[in-house]
DNA sequence: ATACACCGTCAA
DNA sequence: TGACGGTGTATT
């Protein structure tokens, strides 16, 4: 008798695949422990048990479960029903999720390793060049992995050349699984145990007279070992003694020393005891109260608090009030926010209880979190992270705070699953019976929406912390003062006063441009030509820093041209401007001052992002260019005034919610001046200083916007009054794509007739030579989701059927916002 | 995803 | 003719 379970493989299939395992393992097995399965002709994947049962397939013969890799659960319940949740809703496969959730070192793969065959080769003249080469390189090396053997012929596809070593039988392969995730361990150095006795210490010091060095390590050793009672790191006794670690080795060698290793944390917090709480202000104690009475009756609340009114401390009282329950809590924000600011602020609070998690942590730290949070260990009872940690394996949580909840990036766009963070947060409390606290200066419309449709509770802070002034905002004509000939560059005459004033002050300066690189198009004056990506359908824009070309969607660089590509022209102009050239502007226009940049560019690598902030707050800058990095949740003391350089481009950006974001964006820059006692000031530079956004950054009205925007929303039938689901259909030839399109709106207009759009080529029609065409549905309120995603499935099945479209890749994205 | 079979093209 | 690249199909 056999029995059978359902598997989770992490590739984009739909179905779960079945497999045979004995009644034994059948017992032992429990949904959520992985497995290693055999997949395909050759390979071996991890795979995660769904299901265990007794129906044998009907149309195939189920394959053996290779081994077993568990023994407790890896995924608990409440994830793997928080799994299904995602893949219904945002329309992929639970694989896609798998796969999003798991630290890459729990996802097994087997690798084929190639080794010479036991039988010696009689004659090896029956082997070709190729073959040859093979043969040779494991005459020296035991054996190779499929990567070495590539590098070694210097192309793709060796398995030809493998296959045929085979058959020759000058080879062997074999499918190996590592482990990735390896503890680390720390070497650890003590004296050895024959030595212990003063006597023998003695005896040893006399015999290591001749071994000056030696003896030298010995004693720093022993002096260290007295002082910290506690065992000695190698790096340590290296570091005091001033010892190589070849001279330890010889100590190692004789017996003298003993060495062992300890297996450590990489992701340790060492920072000092917690310091309390401060007390709340009255606004912030009214708040709190709001929250917790919104809680008995909503299990979602949102909190609107303006920038720098203590949203952190509010949060905080609430974490340490579910902490002292004993449950779980996580703090989700964006990427980009989770800066060392924030996390020191935390872990002076709760101490070693807050665990960080996100993407620049490496596989290794994040299988120590994971683990944390699994064993419900003290060390993670408070995870601060960004979207991805909503995937922890959490089996008693108790609160969600998703902190600058209108954030963009919570949405996930490019591998399915295209989940959006905060909704899912919303989700996996209710998976978990917890609450879910919203957190914004600038909440998105939707919550704001549903907070006001009281599907949400709402809490407010009006007042900034310590009462500080609201900034002065001041809306600058760029157009009037280009006719009055006023402007310096992209600089206006007011922007060069009131920087020339705070920097006299002794204040510092942040310049918002959001675009990056020195300017977006370089353009010949005499043919008009512009140089444009081989693979996309943009054009290169110019970075003087490496004085390059570049495409922001693939990538692509190319050298800065001298002349123009087309008519051989000199004189070649450049539209527009990034951060790179307002910085340039700027050392120009302030010599004397330090300026420094943040952009993507500039904050490259693991602390590239850290070090401008540190420069920042130790004012070794005093003028910060940067794209929208600025916005998130930084705290500068001493910045006084913001320059918004140019307002137009996002509000023109062709997006639905371009308004919206424009308003977001700026009055989160604008919070980033004066946020100590003195009132700060923003300039926003703009050629349509009437624009209704503008005017209500100007007087910080998030109601008016909200009003007009949900108007707007209304009569275009956009969200949230409507639900969206985009449908992108990609494909190298370009007729295929505009076919299958047509044919594919064609099919959803007979179900939902007009409230199917398009098919639209996109701003950018075509990215790494693959042209896009989008497909959108509007769903009304009334309208069942789950009935409109059944249709679209069902489309997407028959669609798939048509033998010219099956090549066409098809992206479905829930809430495409 | 990925291995593999199948088909057409290309240089000898 | 065989090598190579692109396309299509199945995977338990």
């Amino acid at each position: 008798m056999v029995d059978f379970i359902d598997v989770i493989i992490p590739i984009p299939l739909k179905k779960l695949f079945t497999y045979t395992v004995t009644q034994a393992e059948a017992a032992f097995l429990k949904p959520g422990m992985r497995v290693a399965v055999p997949f395909g002709k050759s390979k071996i994947y991890t795979g995660i048990v769904f299901s265990i049962h007794k129906e044998a397939p009907a149309a195939y013969e189920a394959k053996d479960v290779q081994q077993i890799l568990d023994d407790k659960p890896a995924v608990n319940s409440q994830q793997l029903q928080f799994w299904g949740w995602i893949a219904s809703y945002y329309m992929c496969t639970l694989g896609d999720v798998m796969r999003a959730a798991l630290p890459s070192a729990f996802i097994l793969e087997s690798e084929t390793v190639v080794s010479k065959s036991k039988v010696h080769l009689a004659d090896e003249s029956i082997l070709k060049d190729d073959e040859f080469l093979i043969y040779e390189a494991l005459q020296h090396q035991s054996s190779l992995k499929i990567h070495d053997i590539s590098n070694i012929l210097g192309k793709k596809n060796v398995l030809p050349v493998i296959k045929r070593l085979i058959e020759k039988e000058a080879i062997t392969v074999e499918e190996e699984v590592y482990e990735k995730y390896k503890p680390k361990l720390v070497r650890y150095v003590k004296l050895h145990n024959s030595y212990t006795s003063e006597k023998d210490f003695h005896e040893l010091m006399e015999e290591l007279g001749r071994a000056p060095k030696q003896r030298e390590v010995v004693l720093t050793l022993f002096s260290i070992s007295a002082k910290t009672k506690k065992p000695v790191k190698v790096t340590d006794l290296v570091a005091d003694s001033g010892a190589s670690s070849s001279i330890i080795k010889a100590l190692v060698d004789k017996g003298i020393l003993e060495e062992y290793h300890i297996q450590t944390d990489r992701v340790e917090y060492s920072g000092d005891d917690t310091s309390d709480l401060k007390q709340l202000n009255e606004h912030q104690e009214k708040a709190l109260k709001t929250i917790q009475t919104s809680f008995e009756t909503h299990s979602v609340t949102l909190l609107h608090g303006v920038t720098s009114s203590g949203k952190t401390e509010v949060y905080v009282k609430l974490i340490e009030s579910v902490i002292n329950e004993g449950k779980q809590v996580l703090y989700l924000l964006p990427e980009i926010a989770l800066t060392t600011q924030l996390i020191t602020r935390l872990q002076n609070y709760f101490g070693e209880k807050v665990a960080v998690f996100h993407s620049k942590y490496s596989v290794q730290e994040r299988v120590e979190v994971w683990n944390h949070v699994l064993n419900h260990s003290a060390k993670a009872q408070i995870v601060l992270g960004a979207r991805s940690s909503i995937f922890l394996p959490f089996s008693n949580l108790g609160l969600i705070v998703v902190d600058e909840e209108h954030e963009q990036s919570f949405k996930q766009f490019d591998p399915a699953p295209r989940y959006h963070a905060r909704d899912a947060a919303v989700v996996l409390s209710h998976v978990h019976k917890a609450k879910t606290l919203l957190g914004s200066a600038t909440p998105s419309l939707e919550s704001y929406y549903n907070a006001k449709q009281n599907k949400y509770g709402f809490a407010e802070l009006t007042v900034r912390y310590n009462n500080v002034l609201m900034p002065d905002i001041e809306l600058v004509d760029v157009k009037e003062k280009q006719k009055k000939k006023r402007m310096k560059g992209h600089f206006s005459d007011r922007l060069i006063e009131e920087m020339t004033e705070a920097l006299a002050e002794g204040h510092q300066i942040i310049l918002f441009q959001n675009r990056r690189g020195f300017s977006p198009i370089v353009e010949c004056k005499t043919c008009g030509h512009a140089p444009e990506c081989p693979n996309c359908d943009v054009s290169l824009t110019f970075h003087q820093y490496r004085n390059q070309l570049r495409c922001h969607y693939c990538g692509y660089q190319a050298a800065m041209i001298q002349d123009c590509m087309a008519c051989g022209g000199q004189d070649l102009d450049s539209k527009g401007f990034g951060t790179e050239q307002i910085e340039e502007e700027v050392k120009l226009l302030f010599p004397d001052h330090k300026v420094g940049r943040m952009d993507l560019d500039t904050t490259r690598g693991k602390y590239g992002y850290e070090k401008i902030i540190t420069a920042l707050e130790q004012q070794e800058i005093d003028i910060l260019v940067g794209t929208q990095m600025l916005t998130k949740g930084l705290d500068f003391r001493n910045v006084k005034l913001v320059g918004i350089m140019n307002a137009d481009n996002m509000l023109n950006f062709p997006d639905f919610r371009a308004h919206e974001r424009s308003f977001q964006l700026m009055l989160q820059v604008a919070g980033r001046a004066g946020r100590t006692e003195e009132r700060g000031k923003v300039l926003i530079q703009t050629y349509n200083p009437h624009h209704n956004i503008l005017q209500q950054v100007s007087t910080n009205n998030y109601t008016e916007m909200f009003k007009e925007q949900m108007n707007d929303r209304y009569n275009f039938k956009y969200p949230p009054i409507y639900k969206q689901i985009k449908i992108t259909l990609k494909h190298k030839d370009f007729n295929r794509v505009e076919t299958a399109s047509i044919w594919f709106a064609k099919s959803l207009r007979q179900v939902f007739g007009e409230h199917v759009l398009g098919p639209e080529a996109p701003p950018v029609a075509r990215i790494r030579n693959q042209f896009h065409k989008n497909i959108l549905v509007k769903i009304p309120k009334q309208q069942s989701l789950a009935k409109t995603k059944e249709a679209i499935i069902k489309i997407n099945n028959s669609f798939a059927s048509v033998k010219d479209f099956r090549s066409v890749r098809v992206i479905l994205n829930v809430d495409n916002f």
